[in-house]
DNA sequence: TTTGACCCTGAAGTTTGCTTTAGGGTTTAT
DNA sequence: ATAAACCCTAAAGCAAACTTCAGGGTCAAA
């Protein structure tokens, strides 16, 4: 009947997220239920879904949900004013996840260096930290920006 | 004289964060200065300002404070007990990198849909939202782990 | 028809990651 | 030798993102 639609809990289950917090994304705006019960069960819809899972994977990364909102806001529409405005914004963010990812990469580097300079036993393993490999290269060096 | 050690003020600017914040990493022993003066000011060495670019890097793409301390405790060392331990524990967090990259890919994809469909100036925009880019191709749809 | 597994709201409490406040010492330029 | 620009500690305060609590409704199965 009801197409596909699921109750909170069996979103919080699919999500691995609890329900509290599902109810919190909605007091805060992040994440409006389709639809209500007559008795008041909030009900989400596979759209829900997605839209959840973009906010838990923005999360992941390091966006707040503030930022978050602001991303799923994101939307070019010729009723809405500025076509500018949101290619500002977007290019703006394009520059921030690419930064985000070079960082991962160079963090990716070191734990693979530490990771096999390791024996994986219990004898002999050279003396290496994570920060060492880091430094070698110098790499996370913030020049002022 | 003293090679290059710097006092608090001058850590601060260089990396673009408060003195306030450096030290309270320095309560939750995150970044414990090189030395200090007779007077007890703080002077920092480059190796601790590397340190201190590690831990904002690492912030930045979303590691918690304690993460972040964990993997910079993160060193093979005979001394210590378990390489198998180290090498566990780098490998998950090198799996965990992977996701954040794969994410942050992700997201560059769909903000880049979203800017190229954007005309940049204040008419014929094509309607878009950046979630039917990201729901277009699925992306993001968390499988239970 | 009642019991157990769900769902609701509103408000208070918690943790993390800082920031601010209060009250001082130290250094350096004038 | 004094004022401005720094530095110190300890403790309180704050915002974000949840979590817990208190007190109730709803619904399907036994």
């Amino acid at each position: 009947m009801n197409q596909d639609l699921v109750k909170i809990g069996e979103l919080a289950k699919r999500t691995q997220i609890s329900v509290e917090t599902l109810r919190y994304y909605e007091k805060e705006k992040l994440l409006q239920p389709e639809l209500r019960t007559g008795a008041g069960y909030r009900l989400y819809s596979a759209a829900d879904e997605h839209r959840l899972n973009f906010v838990l994977h923005a999360k992941k990364v390091g966006f707040s949900l503030a930022q978050i909102k602001e991303l799923l806001a994101l939307r070019l529409n010729k009723d809405q004013h500025s076509c500018e405005e949101v290619k500002n914004y977007t290019g703006a963010k394009i520059a921030e996840v690419e930064v985000k990812i070079a960082d991962l990469q160079k963090m990716h580097y070191a734990l693979s260096n530490l990771y096999n300079a390791c024996c994986g036993g219990s004898e002999k393993a050279t003396s290496c930290a994570i920060l060492s490999s880091l430094d070698d290269e110098t790499l996370f060096t913030r020049k002022a920006k």
